[in-house]
DNA sequence: AATGAATGAGTGTTCATTCAT
DNA sequence: GATGAATGAACACTCATTCAT
């Protein structure tokens, strides 16, 4: 029986993803993601009061996996730079691997459907990488906005070489392309 | 008389970015859009048969824009690195100095209500930049995606800076941060 | 629940005939149709997926009631002029007894409203009666535009009678009328 | 200038007679009309106040020329049997010439733009016909309503034989057409 | 808890009409 | 008179949400 409120719930959320992902939010009603999850307009508004808290709690829900995921394997024994190299890839694995909550993120971070509020509590997820980061930068930097920098230097370029990776189709190249990436940001664009 | 209809095309237009970027295009009724620029709402429809193609026309010509300012005084003779950092500093000026179109262009390019003409159509103003880096990364790396890469890298690192002092007020700093940001991709991240 | 549903569109489709024979398509709204039913505007949506289609339904609706009717009781044993006497008859007396399905097709039978799809599926229904009409004029007539001429001038005239009727307000001579008018057209215009 | 003038007038008048017919009334925008004829949208209401006053005004002047058309050549003199075939054989002919305007009126003879008082005043232009056919029937008839119905039946059958031969494009054998319809109305339907 | 027909406020869009030029 | 941009009331239709079953 739980198990089944469980289902039903995971439906819901699974439509939604994909077709919010597909057409906005705008785009898609509540009747289409109903009808997609295989549930009766009325039970999706048992689970979740209105469209928007269905938008919110997805949003927290695949913020919160994803985040996860990027965490995953990062040995706090290791060295910076090894440390950095795997969040790296991380992220962009975890990317690759579930673009369509990659896509719903990146796409929907700064939508006016989503609170202030479930943006800030997601944002606590990250708490750990920017603990990471700032461990090694604080010492070999001294401007007090560099390691703010360097983070969403780090973060967005992340986002911008899965992006890459998923539009050309390159999925064979991966592994070289994480690391030509990550060598690119850590040692500089500069071509020499 | 030419003045008077360029008046209400523009009047629409900049009532349509406000609202655009303050509640997205779904918050964002016609009515609201025609009260705010002072016109009637038969009148928009007069200027964009569609509320798509008005989304659609401010996307195209924001974005152009925002490229135009980007290209402003880059010397060609310069050398590539004089290039590389004088496109740096107008990416993230033009962002800081018009933050709504700024916005406006990030928030919603990959929205489903941009068409895929309309963002092709808007990309070729960014052949010029292709061209200029290009130019200064052809012979350095030799990795075929080196190059995409690092377009990706640097143009999402801007869109993250101007965001950084836009959201943290630092107008002041901005030169400082502009130059140590471009430091920081250019030598790299690495600490030391 | 059946019984409900079967009320509602019931209640639309009532309400649709007498407003538009009232005021015509155009004059006739949704909302005017909707409140008249007793339903809300979005029910009757529910039922009918445009305003168009709720025409096209109707009009369907209203034709085959009509020609239902128009068909009761015509002995296929009887002579030829006992037959068309009958036809006659009744399709005054249908049109006399619902003179508001009965305009409603006289008026909107060439409306642009109705596709050409709904008028030919409607026409399908007139079949048994050219049957019966050419069973008697074929041995009769040489012409091969005879048989036509004749069922469009029995059709019509029909038509013409039943306004007559109603228009006069002249309910008690129907009976009279009727034979009067099947005797003109069986025996001739011609005085004498 | 007074030949500019009317031909405005005109111009609007073909448009419209022929937008109407083809997409009636609801169908045909005033811009849409404006334009086939030539004209600016303010020009329009320069000579019609509004549009339904357009709509009538064109109603009763097509229908002023259809009744023109059929009265003519008709010699006072000749046998009621000749004036009832002179009629006919016009009536049908008028509407085969002019089917634009014979549809127009046969189509929007009882649509609700057209106001009782344009129908009344129409239909003055008919007493000719109405005191035509009252002096044969007169005699020969005694009911008081056969004559009436006499009038409709020969009326609604002559718009029913045009139909037919325009439909069915029969224009080579139309006069044979036409006194077919004349013998079977005289003689009478029946086959014997 | 699950259903889905019913609801009605809200939206994009149309178009007859006006009026300054 | 002629023009056509501007107007805004009116309409068809949508869809998040409710609630009786």
């Amino acid at each position: 029986m739980d198990k089944q409120i469980k289902d039903k719930r995971t439906a819901i959320m699974d439509a939604a993803l994909k077709l919010f992902t597909e057409r906005g939010f705008h785009g898609t009603t509540t009747a289409q993601i109903s009808k997609d999850a295989g549930v009766a307009t009325g039970t999706l508004f048992n689970y979740f009061p209105t469209k928007e808290e269905l938008i919110n709690s997805l949003y927290f829900e695949v913020k919160g996996r994803l985040s996860s995921c990027i965490k995953k394997g990062i040995d706090p024994e290791a060295s910076f730079e090894t440390k950095m190299r795997k969040l790296w890839s991380n992220t962009i694995q975890c990317g690759v691997s579930n673009p369509e909550e990659f896509h719903f993120i990146g796409q929907f971070g700064s939508s006016p459907y989503i609170t202030k509020i479930t943006r800030e509590e997601a944002m606590k997820e990250y708490e750990f990488i920017r603990a990471l980061v700032e461990e090694g930068f604080s010492n070999g930097r001294n401007k007090d906005y560099s390691m703010e920098l360097a983070m969403m230097i780090f973060y967005h370029s992340s986002g911008a070489v899965v992006n890459l990776i998923i539009n050309s189709g390159r999925l064979d190249d991966m592994n070289e392309i994480i690391e030509e990436g990550f060598q690119l940001l850590w040692r500089g664009l500069s071509p020499e």
